[in-house]
RNA sequence: GCCCUCGUAGCUCAGUGGAUAGAGCAGUUCCCUUCUAAGGAAAAGGUCGGGGGUUCAACUCCCUCCGAGGGCGCCA
């Protein structure tokens, strides 16, 4: 499909020089989708793009354009006997080219996809497998996850399936921030709040939830916790501290319970990383070292931030970037300089180490990336975590020497994906910047932060999750502070709940609940807020996971029924029926639509083209037998069926969605 | 103050310079003695926030105004 694309668009190219004397560019000469299906499968605009420039009308061009095109050979062979790519190719005003496959390509196209599966290889780095670094999930050990965690487990899953599928070797990292303020916070609470008790609670991350908001709310008012909390923060950057070894099991039960929960909706991850590890294994010493000797790493000597180790985000980028001074006897002079420019406003850049002397959760992300690439020449020690939550084996961080593992290692990767939600640009642009100004300006380069928008409760919901919702306002936003939020477990428990009311205790509830759940956070655009109402959630009409679901057990009803047969291409009708050709030519999309939403980060796109073709085949299915039409009829509607099945099996899998034979 | 995102049908959203702007939900009317009705069909629903501009062509690009949300922490 791709390169059958290609090779006309080349051939544009070449007809246009040939005719116009012009040289067009392969972005103009590019094919796009017809908005209607009747128009065509492929379209092209190349006449209305050329027709000032050639002097004359895009309708002649592309009348002449056509017939040229249809002089060409656009062939392709099945069982050695050769049949046309095109039923026909023509032109429409006011100056398209609409290209239509024929009947034979379309199911030998769908016959390959439900024999062979889908092919998708990365265009822009062909025969290249690059080991992949995916972050994402990232829940703090402090609490349960709720559904903002969720949205980005799944576009995150999306990712690592997508990558994987187009050859590359894709490693998912779970972050795990057990340092800073919000676990301290959390460990004050166990300590403290002795009327919130662990046997009281299902799960100890619910129980985790409900005590970091009760201790968040004292903390806020009495400066004397406030100063408990940074005292605990600095002990607990020695690994050796009692009172750190003791968060360190605190924030482990927490992890494992969030591990479950993920578990329940199939998420796989690769390594558990530990931001104390980062500490306690000296990469972040190693990293320090390294910022410290930049021109644009600096000392604050005065304003807010004085006693703060900064990083230039203004802007005003030193010149001297890139040139790595190590091993420096002046160390001190150089590091310890005046922000450039003089009297620049630095309250634009970021602190890295806070004047306490511990480094910022940024700071050690730098750190974190650094070695994602290899670059600190120091790596973690690995240990297997079992706790039988998922299918690949799981490994974690470890600063114990008898962890070492020689045959593991999640380092020297050639490409970073962080998913990571939009309010945290501006902090993943500073670890971009961090690597540029050492001089890893390709590392920075192929760091790409898959930005996804924050998940908001509507008003109706967040009332009913005891949230005041007096002020009026449109959308509330959830807060792990404020103990406001949706946790996972409670969606599952609602939707497994609404399933069973509906269609009573059925076996494949667990596949139908998390299509439904999945879908819902995949299905818009991944860059864009979204505004999460419970009852839309629960939906399983209509555009929803469940309804592509419907339709594959619907498939495999009909396939138990009638056996799949060999297509005799000789004796293929002329023409299809049309609603037998608009789910043949839906089919024929699948790869490129593939392509797109992994280049975009788009799943959403995905699920679009899914839904299109349950929907193309449900209207085929209601209108045309299948079983009972004949004999050469039922043929072709069993390949088409047979085609549709694994096409949805495969596009709902890239998603994180399994398909159930039955509903 | 500086920067970013969004505004499309009653609601939730697609639509990445091209043809008559599309779905789902809600509401109306039909279709199960026939392959899974978690389905299908039909009708209805629009000043693409307002105003300028660029272009053969603008929901799409640029400017401006209005409205909504977010970022610029020694939080992450």
């Amino acid at each position: 499909m791709q390169n059958l694309q290609h090779s006309i668009s080349i051939k544009l190219i070449e007809l246009v020089k040939r005719e116009y004397s012009l040289d067009i560019d392969y972005e103009t000469a590019v094919l796009e989708k017809p908005k209607k299906e009747e128009w065509g499968d492929l379209a092209s605009t190349v006449a209305l793009k050329i027709s000032s420039k050639a002097g004359h009308s895009p309708a002649d061009i592309a009348k002449k354009l056509c017939f040229l095109l249809n002089n060409e050979e656009f062939t392709f062979t099945f069982n050695d006997v050769v049949y046309p790519i095109f039923e026909k190719i023509d032109f429409a005003f006011p100056g398209f080219i609409n290209f239509k496959f024929s009947v034979p390509y379309l199911l030998n196209y769908a016959l390959e996809l439900s024999s062979k599966g889908l092919n998708v290889k990365d265009q822009k780095r062909p025969n290249i497998s690059l080991k992949i670094a995916l972050e994402h999930s990232n829940v703090n050990p402090n609490k349960a996850a709720h559904v903002g965690h969720l949205r980005n487990a799944c576009i995150g899953q999306f990712i690592e399936r997508v990558y994987e599928k187009m050859g590359h070797d894709v490693n998912v990292q779970y972050y795990e921030d057990d340092l800073g303020v919000q676990v301290s916070t959390s460990l004050m609470g166990t300590m403290e709040l002795k009327d919130i008790n662990p046997s009281d609670y299902e799960k100890f991350d619910h129980y985790a939830w409900d005590v970091y908001a009760k201790m968040e709310s004292l903390i806020v008012q009495d400066e004397n916790l406030q100063k408990k909390r940074e005292h605990l923060m600095q002990r607990l950057e020695d690994s050796k501290d009692e009172i750190s070894v003791e968060q360190s099991k605190l924030a482990d039960r927490i992890l494992k319970d969030q591990l479950v929960t993920f578990g329940k909706l199939d998420f796989d991850y690769d390594v558990i990383i530990r931001e104390k590890d980062i500490v306690s294994l000296g990469l972040w010493n190693r990293a320090f070292e390294k910022l410290k000797t930049n021109p644009n790493v600096y000392l604050a000597t005065s304003g807010p931030s004085k006693g703060c180790w900064m990083i230039n985000m203004s802007g005003d980028k030193n010149e001297d970037a890139g040139s790595l001074i190590s091993d420096s006897e002046n160390q001190e002079e150089i590091s310890v300089q005046e922000p450039l420019g003089g009297g620049r406003v630095i309250e634009e850049d970021k602190v890295i180490v806070r004047s306490n002397g511990v480094p910022t959760y940024t700071g050690k992300d730098i750190a974190y990336h650094m070695w994602k690439y290899g670059l600190l020449g120091l790596d973690f020690y690995y240990r297997e975590l079992d706790i039988g939550t998922q299918k690949k084996i799981l490994w974690t961080t470890s600063s114990e020497e008898s962890d070492i593992s020689k045959d593991v290692s999640f380092s020297k990767n050639d490409y970073v994906i962080d998913v990571i939600d939009v309010k945290q640009t501006y902090a993943i642009d500073v670890v971009r910047a961090s690597l540029s100004y050492l001089g890893y300006t390709s590392e920075a380069e192929n760091m790409t932060h898959v930005n996804y928008g924050f998940v908001y409760l509507s008003p109706k919901t967040a009332e009913k999750m005891g949230i005041d919702t007096s002020d009026g306002k449109t959308q509330y936003a959830m807060s792990g502070r404020k103990g406001w939020g949706i946790k996972v477990d409670d969606l599952i428990e609602m939707v497994d709940s609404k399933l069973r009311a509906e269609y009573g205790d059925f076996k494949n509830v667990n596949d139908v609940r998390n299509g439904a759940i999945k879908f819902e956070m995949l299905r818009y655009n991944t860059f864009q807020d979204i505004v999460f109402d419970l009852d839309a959630a629960l939906s399983l009409n209509g555009f929803s996971g469940p309804y592509i679901q419907y339709t594959h057990a619907r498939t495999f009803s009909i396939l138990e029924k009638g056996a799949f047969q060999e297509i005799d291409f000789y004796s293929l009708p002329t023409s299809l029926h049309e609603r037998e050709v608009a789910v043949l030519a839906q089919l024929a999309k699948f790869s490129s639509v593939v392509l797109e939403a992994a280049y975009e980060f788009a799943p959403n796109n995905l699920c679009n083209y899914l839904f299109e073709l349950a929907q193309k085949y449900n209207t085929f299915y209601n209108e045309l037998p299948i079983l009972s039409s004949p004999q050469e009829e039922k043929k072709v509607r069993m390949a088409i069926t047979e085609s549709v099945k694994a096409v949805i099996t495969e596009g709902l899998f890239l998603i994180g969605i399994t398909a159930p034979n039955r509903m």
